[in-house]
RNA sequence: GGCGCUUUCGUCUAGCGGCUAGGACACAUGCCUCUCACGCAUGGAACACGGGUUCGAUUCCCGUAGGCGCUACCA
């Protein structure tokens, strides 16, 4: 066999915002493609007008921008094999339909959608196929005059694909094996409207991926039973020795319940099911997105490969580029897999912690000037070492440190509770400790802890309840960091501010 | 209903005839410690069921059951 290079695609419809299961797909066909120094082609799959989303095609390109996932080829990049919208190829398929028509490997259709329910009504069960086809209105039970008389008067119809009964037909399939199926069990796919001279899907897929050169067509489970539809289509079209392999990925279920994941999930379990924040133009709904949810799109893509795909050891973190390295379709598991989002928001965990300070300060930046903290870069970096560590996501660090940037307004009733629930004993240790901090020769951290850490002991106090009461002064609650980190950011004079501020508010006795 | 795919801890999964069935998330406990986290350590937790094949089945075959998908002039 010639080496071919490879050249995948993902194809979506653009009927709405692309979903997280389309992302893990793309993701596998470009870990696939680069891998293989391939080729992947970002092709649009409109061939159903009544379903066209304004404004989905440029959400799609977004959502890959933001991933870091790039195009070789296609919508918006351009490329040798275009037109890559498929409804700008109208007469390309028109003439395979004609090929088609004359080789009597499909034929006229002009049954009317209500002769067509009619006709489910009657019959249980009923398929368009060699049992029916016969005592439908087409141009193999109609003759020639009956056909041409429909035709000229301007008649609309379909073309449907032939079928002929009783083929074993044999998709062979990266993940699953040999997957064969009976021809019987196939109807007369439509494969083109006169009504909207359009293909349907089967058949703009087919001649698409022909005429692009696709060799790998790694797509979702939900494709797996038209997939020998689809090597009868190469077949009736002479194309068998250059059809693409497949690789029926399995489905992304519900993280509970039953069901593939949907679009509805997302918001009601907590968690988005779009990359990007989706604003629906005919309804005015809002949907969330990983993007503004503040995940990392480094932890969506590692979450993503793992669901469905294992590099075989036990590494889980993965870079893009070890991905590439580590891929194998082969290794992808058949049954579907439960979206688990409290794994990715590990990731995203994970990811915080292994960016550098400066690049978590950059995404943290804005959102405190936001709330009117004009902090120094350099400054701000310095908190996020000191805490990043503590969270998931970034816009939890406010909440983590806020007050490493402004003084507490309020004092947590359980933290009061605990450290300072003898007000008085509370209030002469802060008060002296003051007194003791005003008066040291230094005040760095690092110098003055051992000498209020004497003293402390040369009082007999405990160190847990001075130190407490002294963050909750400092802080408004029993949390943060070593208190002596936040005391050099800080500074002496807020420090003692803050404290004294304090020692007014806080009840006495 | 028909057709197809599928089935290892709660979840993602490793395993490709012989293992104390491994890892990760989540959970629990402990350690660290001026607090809260982080981190680290430890622990509980699985081969759907029934037949075969075999000296031996989680692993191969056949059923059953469950899960999932498809069954449009949608993709």
């Amino acid at each position: 066999m010639t080496e071919k290079k490879v050249r995948v695609r993902f194809a979506p419809s653009p009927t709405g915002p692309l979903h997280i299961g389309g992302v893990r797909t793309a993701l596998y066909n470009y870990l696939f493609a680069r891998q293989h120094g391939g080729d992947f082609i970002f092709r649009i799959e409109d061939t159903d007008s009544n379903r066209f989303v304004p404004g989905a095609e440029e959400y799609i390109i977004e959502s890959f921008q933001w991933l870091g996932l790039a195009f070789d080829e296609g919508v918006g990049v351009g490329g040798d094999h275009g037109p890559y919208r498929q409804s700008e190829r109208r007469d390309i398929y028109k003439k395979y339909v004609k090929q088609l028509l004359e080789n009597g490997k499909a034929y006229m259709a002009f049954d009317t959608p209500e002769e067509l329910e009619a006709k489910r009504g009657e019959i249980a069960n009923f398929q368009y196929d060699a049992t029916t086809r016969m005592q439908m209105r087409n141009s193999l039970s109609l003759s020639k005059e009956e056909v041409d008389a429909l035709l000229a008067s301007g008649h609309q119809y379909v073309v449907r694909f032939l079928i002929e009964p009783g083929v074993e037909v044999d998709v062979h399939d990266i993940i699953r094996g040999e997957v064969v199926i009976n021809s019987s069990v196939l109807d007369d796919k439509v494969l083109y409207k006169s009504a909207d001279e359009l293909p349907t899907y089967h058949l703009a897929n087919i001649v698409d991926d022909h005429l692009m050169e696709v060799t790998h067509v790694i797509r979702g489970e939900e494709w797996l039973p038209s997939a020998p539809l689809h090597v009868l289509l190469y077949r009736a079209f002479g194309w068998e020795d250059t059809m693409p392999t497949f690789a029926h990925l399995p489905l992304l279920l519900k993280p509970e319940g039953n069901g593939k994941l949907s679009k509805r999930d997302g918001d009601r379990l907590g968690f988005p099911v779009f990359p990007l924040e989706w604003h629906d133009p005919k309804t005015g709904d809002i949907s969330s997105g990983y993007r503004e949810k503040d995940y990392l799109p480094e932890a969506v893509i590692n979450f993503l490969a793992l669901l469905g795909w294992n590099p075989g050891n036990d590494q889980e973190k993965m870079t893009l580029d070890e991905m590439i390295q580590l891929f194998d379709l082969s290794r992808c598991s058949k049954a579907g897999a439960r979206f688990d989002y409290k794994k990715l928001v590990w990731f995203n965990h994970e990811y915080i912690l292994s960016k550098s300070d400066e690049d978590i300060a950059h995404l943290f930046e804005p959102m405190l000037r936001e709330r009117g903290i004009n902090e120094e870069f350099e400054r701000i970096v310095k908190v996020v070492s000191l805490m990043k560590g503590r969270v998931n996501f970034v816009h939890e660090l406010w909440d983590t440190c806020c007050y490493f940037f402004q003084a507490p307004e309020s004092y947590d009733e359980k933290s009061l509770k605990k450290w300072w629930k003898e007000p008085a004993v509370s209030n002469t240790y802060v008060s002296e400790l003051c007194d003791f901090i005003e008066n040291a020769p230094v005040f760095a951290g690092a110098e003055i802890e051992p000498l209020i850490m004497e003293w402390i002991a040369s009082k007999e106090w405990p160190v847990g309840k001075v130190m407490n009461a002294f963050r909750v002064t400092l802080v408004g609650a029993a949390v943060g960091p070593h208190i002596f980190e936040l005391t050099d950011f800080i500074g002496k004079e807020e420090t003692l501010r803050r404290a004294r501020r304090a020692l007014d508010v806080l009840p006495e006795a």
